[in-house]
DNA sequence: AAAAAGTATAGTGAATTAGTAGGAATTAAA
DNA sequence: TTTAATTCCTACTAATTCACTATACTTTTT
């Protein structure tokens, strides 16, 4: 029932982006740094939200990655289903929800439905904007 | 953010032994054959809620399991986290929470404990009577 | 004594996770 | 035009976890 890395990182990840937006892109190289995270398993992560449009890439020397909307733009759902695929407690509820032969007798699958429903409030009611706001009271 | 099959054969099994509850002990095998998952495994799983004290164990022939409570008293949580050990969707949130370097720094760990505290109020608020009640209702 | 149970613990194959590694492609700057 | 800096692509791999399986043993009833 745990968040991986790659998910905790894709959070850390887009965090950093959206706290050291600028006029210049952002390089792997230093979020890697700030982060500690390996440049290398960055790069597949940051890979990642290149495809899905949430970032834009700059290629060559003085590149690196900027977001492409406001960070009040994404939710931590959307960040954390694209890193770890579903976040719903088992396979056979939430949005990609695969069909089980037992459907509408098995209990089980109404309790895993609350649990969903209940991770999805938090997620998908949070951007990364709150997050920013949160980290910025800490620091005064 | 799965829970593992080993948390769903717990809470199946808990249903298994309220639902059948009886003058005589409940065995492995017939928990087994009616819920499909292997004796052993099950064996392997049952002898964690004997060791917790959740169900009693009557050795020999004609023996088995019987739960020690009332369904109202065990909840979903007791049962899921005794099988899955910690629920929580990160390591450093929860009951048993490991310390982190950056503890109140981290705007993460926010996040964390409120996916965590949605989580444990839903499982928390349900109980193995609960469980029973659906199914019946759902029987009829 | 034999059969029917639970108890204990070690082993194992498959899958997943969390990276590593190496280089190709692209671009800015010298 | 060369060099250095950077992203992009893809394959490989070590470690861990999961979901059992196997074997032998103890207890209790018949």
């Amino acid at each position: 029932m745990k968040i991986s890395t790659k998910g905790r990182y894709a959070l850390r990840i887009m965090i950093d982006l959206a706290m050291n937006a600028g006029e210049s892109p952002v390089r792997v190289k230093d979020i890697a740094s700030r982060q500690n995270i390996s440049e290398k398993y960055l790069e597949q992560i940051i890979a990642l939200f290149n495809k899905a449009g949430y970032v834009k890439s700059i290629r060559g020397a003085q590149g690196g990655y900027l977001l492409t909307r406001e960070p009040g733009e994404y939710t931590v759902g959307m960040i954390l289903r694209l890193a770890e695929g579903s976040i719903a407690p088992v396979s056979c509820v939430g949005a990609d929800a695969e069909s089980c032969e037992k459907k509408g007798a098995c209990v089980s699958a109404m309790l895993w439905q609350k649990m969903n429903d209940a991770v999805n409030d938090v997620v998908d009611n949070t951007t990364l904007q709150d997050l920013v706001d949160w980290q910025n009271g800490i620091e005064e």
